[in-house]
DNA sequence: ATGCCTGCGGTTCGCAGA
């Protein structure tokens, strides 16, 4: 089984890339970011007739995320639930996971936009980006007692390593790379979570961004921010993973390339 | 590299992104 990972930067825009793409790499479940549109203005009828089921947490405008697949989902939950903290005044649409049904058991797959943080001075975006991550580890945390195959998949906007960009100099003040980031990300992986990328390769760089602008995909000026988290129950069915940067170079493309993950997984009954 | 692109909303400029 092939799950990939892809921030679009706005679906609508992007249709017939991602019709393009699904015919070309073929993956079994993809986790979208940055659809930019309500659930009810998402392409749905083109990506069905690439013979893909669609699931959407959408709002107006920026954010918004979906689940691709090619079998139907168990059970999905929209939002990243609040269980350590009180405050659920957070009306951003970046999270939403989904369960499927697999030969011996089922899989657990969430798409993540995380908070980008910048300016990091601002007194209120890089709190909230540091906030959600807490979030999201307490969530890790609580679904890790499951014992299943649990990937967390999508834009992170986190910069793991120095050598994960161009010029860590460059980055050094910025949400995506400042310490407390790395720290946060760092967390999640102590509880018991693989980066899929890193364990399946020694390759530097392995970017998955390329800026719009200055002619940072021509200077290959990219970061690595796109990630496939495993538990272990999932990290120990993975086989490989691949980075489609070719995607960067077709015409209107998304700044972000898919992601993918290879799983000795099948859907139940397939 | 970041006043440099791009998408979107709601009108032709402002915001968000990374």
């Amino acid at each position: 089984m092939k799950i990939a990972t892809w921030n679009i930067n706005g679906v609508r825009a992007r249709i017939e890339n991602l019709v393009a793409w699904l015919k070309e790499s073929d993956p079994d479940i993809v986790c979208l970011q940055e659809i930019k549109c309500q659930d009810d203005a998402f392409p749905r009828t083109e990506v069905e007739a690439a013979g893909y089921h669609v699931e959407t947490h959408g709002q107006k405008g920026f954010n918004g995320v979906a689940i691709l697949s090619k079998a139907r989902p168990d059970e999905v939950n929209r939002g990243l639930p609040h269980l350590d903290d009180d405050d659920a005044s957070d009306e951003h649409a970046r999270f939403m996971e989904a369960v499927f049904s697999v030969e011996g058991g089922a899989i657990r797959v969430c798409t993540i936009y995380l908070p980008n943080g910048n300016p990091s001075n601002d007194p209120v975006k890089y709190p909230y980006k540091l906030k959600w991550m807490a979030r999201l580890e307490a969530f890790a945390r609580h679904r890790l007692a499951l014992e299943e195959p649990l990937i967390l998949a999508g834009d992170y906007n986190v910069i793991p390593e120095p050598h994960d960009c161009w010029d860590p100099k460059v980055w050094e003040g910025d949400a995506l790379f400042l310490p407390a980031t790395r720290n946060a990300f760092r967390r999640l992986e102590n509880l018991g979570f693989t980066d899929a990328v890193r364990a399946s390769t020694d390759t530097v760089p392995a970017y998955t961004f390329w800026d719009y602008q200055a002619g940072a995909w021509q200077k290959n000026w990219g970061i690595r921010i796109d990630h496939l988290m495993l538990s272990a129950e999932a990290a120990d069915r993975l086989v490989s993973t691949g980075i489609e940067k070719h995607v960067r170079s077709w015409e209107k493309p998304s700044d972000h390339v898919p992601v993918a993950g290879y799983f000795n997984f099948e859907f139940f009954g397939t």
